[in-house]
RNA sequence: GAUUCGUUAGCUCAGUCGGUAGAGCACAACACUUUUAAUGUUGGGGUCCUGGGUUCGAGCCCCAGACGGAUCACCA
């Protein structure tokens, strides 16, 4: 229970005590009728122009009788001016000699009416006749700080602190907050674009009884009423097409996904995708929808059609090219795919020096050698279309040639960020190609899924009319809309391994740790005689270090042994 | 998972050969009525990530671990 306070933290409770003192409440309920923000005010300036304004104090410069410091609201920064004899035109000077210039603190929350004027120096600030304190804040931000230069000094940078505490990186950090301003107009603008064109935002189970629809590892969970496993969405497309079959013409989804696998700069665990299915369309009519549609979602994110990421230089302007996967694999290896067999296809991926085992059939082998030699070529927008059937076995086959299907996925700056089909419904085919897929589960390839929706099936045995179906990375569009390489800095929260709690040790759980760290695992009964503690004593260390979660007893059998924890 | 770098004051970072822990900002006190990274003077503030080891002595050297970053591998 004993919190480590620093100094500066101490300080802050004891100003808000004398606050009290005083008869100012820190965290007062009543609403504060602010009628300005500061960017209106700098971008609409008007002499003496009565306001009111709340937010954070950023900074001061205090001077004797007068002093100057900045508010930050939701919009930016604005100074504020504030003098003590107009503040305190009686011989009592408390509210500004205490209360403004030692009690409040950088990062409180105050509220100020008063007057916009321009200083010697052209700054634009309020000039305050009245200030309210609203919120306290107990613990002191970091300060980064911008040279007359423009160099930004003490910049709040370590990412672990900017992750785990977002709050204080998006107060401190306003490129940060940018970011998720962009990507929140990314979500409303395809929205609307989606809303425009007549199709119906739904909703569908994260919460399923069979992960379909993609092959990725779910996360598994347990209902208790029903006492049955459930899985968590590991994409959505079954139930949208569900709903396609239930007479819907246009049906979309912005869905949470979740992904038992690895994390890194690019995948977190949980990650958004948009999915959408039209009826009556195929993948060429999808292809210049998307097109379209990015166009679209640029402009509205970035004001223009271009974009920066990294080194490259990108232009979501439609239309973009098209490149069959055949044609990528003859264009950069100089192999042609067509007509191969699954050993001609191993032997080739071989001789290019990809890393490919016998579980890998011809799908799967021709997705690693375009993931391996042609994907990072796409820099500009890219259609890749016509995949191999093998790889695809919720898409229709290719109207041309039935050794391949009507897919296409966008390839930007060598990563895909969107995957479209035609859909297959054909009930029969798509049955054969689950079964398929359940084939090489059982052979050895875990990417492919090991369970067959059988309800799934009987809604297209009842009938789907011929569908396109698009889906997008959200969180890798916003990567590039926004020149961000990491996943990380997208998500307002990204997953963290948990804070480490700091344990407190009494002597006798140090001594019983001591012990066990040099042994561990090691009988109870031993690790209790070379403790040499009383009986009450060891039972309180043992049962303090569990439920610290430092150490674990195991019981086997008659004997109970003691584990050491991470 | 592998490699590698990092972890020192609220924040950003120095820290020499192993010898009492440093700076800037922030904080406290005083001065100062339109300042601009405001200024000047003075002062306070540390679990040097954790645990072992070597040593008369460890922020620094050695071992083990935690957390994070980067690169690679795996993976949509």
């Amino acid at each position: 229970m004993s919190i480590q306070l620093s100094e500066q933290e101490i300080q802050r409770r004891q100003s808000l005590e004398k606050l009290r003192d005083l008869g100012i409440e820190p965290y007062p309920a009543a609403l504060y009728p602010v009628d300005a923000l500061s960017k209106d005010i700098k971008q609409n300036f008007e002499d003496q122009k009565k306001v009111c304004i709340a937010g954070r104090i950023m900074s001061f410069r205090i001077m004797g009788k007068a002093s100057f410091a900045e508010i930050q609201d939701s919009e930016g920064r604005i100074q504020i001016y504030i003098n003590r004899d107009e503040i305190c035109p009686t011989e009592d000077k408390t509210l500004y000699n205490d209360v403004f210039k030692k009690l409040l603190d950088i990062g409180d929350f105050i509220g100020v009416k008063g007057y916009l004027f321009k200083t010697q120096v052209g700054e634009i600030s309020v000039h305050v006749e009245e200030f309210t304190l609203l919120s306290k804040s107990l613990k002191p931000l970091p300060l980064p700080k911008t040279d007359s230069e423009g160099k930004v000094h003490d910049a709040f940078v370590d990412p672990e602190l900017r992750y785990r505490q977002r709050y204080v990186d998006l107060v401190v950090n306003p490129q940060v907050k940018e970011v998720f301003i962009k990507r929140t107009k990314l979500f409303s603008a395809m929205r609307n674009f989606f809303n425009d064109a007549g199709y119906m935002e739904v909703e569908t189970p994260i919460l399923q009884s069979i992960a379909g629809g993609a092959a990725a590892k779910p996360f598994m969970t347990h209902h208790n009423a029903l006492d049955i496993p459930l899985y968590m969405r590991i994409a959505n497309e079954l139930y949208l097409k569900r709903l396609i079959c239930g007479g819907f013409d246009g049906v979309y989804e912005f869905s949470k996904n979740f992904r038992n696998e690895g994390m890194d700069r690019t995948h977190n665990p949980e990650f958004t995708a948009m999915e959408i299915y039209v009826a009556y369309k195929d993948y060429n009519w999808m292809m210049e929808f998307t097109e379209k549609l990015l166009e679209h979602c640029a402009l509205a994110v970035n004001g223009t059609t271009e974009a920066t990421f990294g080194e490259h230089k990108i232009d979501f302007k439609a239309p973009y090219k098209r490149v069959t996967m055949r044609q990528a694999i003859l264009d950069f290896t100089g192999f042609d795919i067509k007509g191969k067999s699954e050993d001609e296809l191993r032997k080739a991926a071989l001789d290019m020096g990809i890393d490919v085992n016998d579980t890998m059939g011809v799908g799967k082998l021709i997705d690693e050698i375009f993931g391996e030699k042609c994907e990072g070529n796409y820099i500009q927008p890219t259609f890749i279309i016509d995949y191999p059937k093998e790889m695809s076995p919720l898409c229709k086959a290719h109207r041309e040639d039935p050794s391949l299907t009507e897919r296409f996925e966008l390839m930007v700056c060598g990563k895909e960020i969107a995957n479209a089909y035609s859909e297959l419904n054909d009930p029969i085919d798509q049955r054969e190609r689950f079964e398929e897929q359940v084939r090489l589960s059982e052979k050895g390839d875990d990417e492919a899924g090991g369970l067959i929706d059988q309800d799934f099936l009987r809604a297209l045995e009842y009938g789907m009319p011929p569908t396109s179906g698009l889906g997008i990375g959200m969180d890798r569009l916003v990567m590039f809309l926004t020149n961000n390489p990491a996943i990380q800095e997208v998500l307002f929260f990204p997953q963290m391994r948990p804070e480490k709690k700091a344990v407190a040790l009494s002597d006798e759980e140090k001594l019983v740790l001591g012990i066990l760290k040099s042994k561990a695992p090691m009988e109870l009964a031993t690790l209790k005689d070379q403790s040499a503690l009383s009986g009450k004593k060891w039972d309180a260390a043992i049962k303090g270090l569990t439920k610290a979660g430092v150490a674990k007893v195991v019981k086997e059998g008659e004997s109970l042994r003691v584990e050491l924890l991470g």
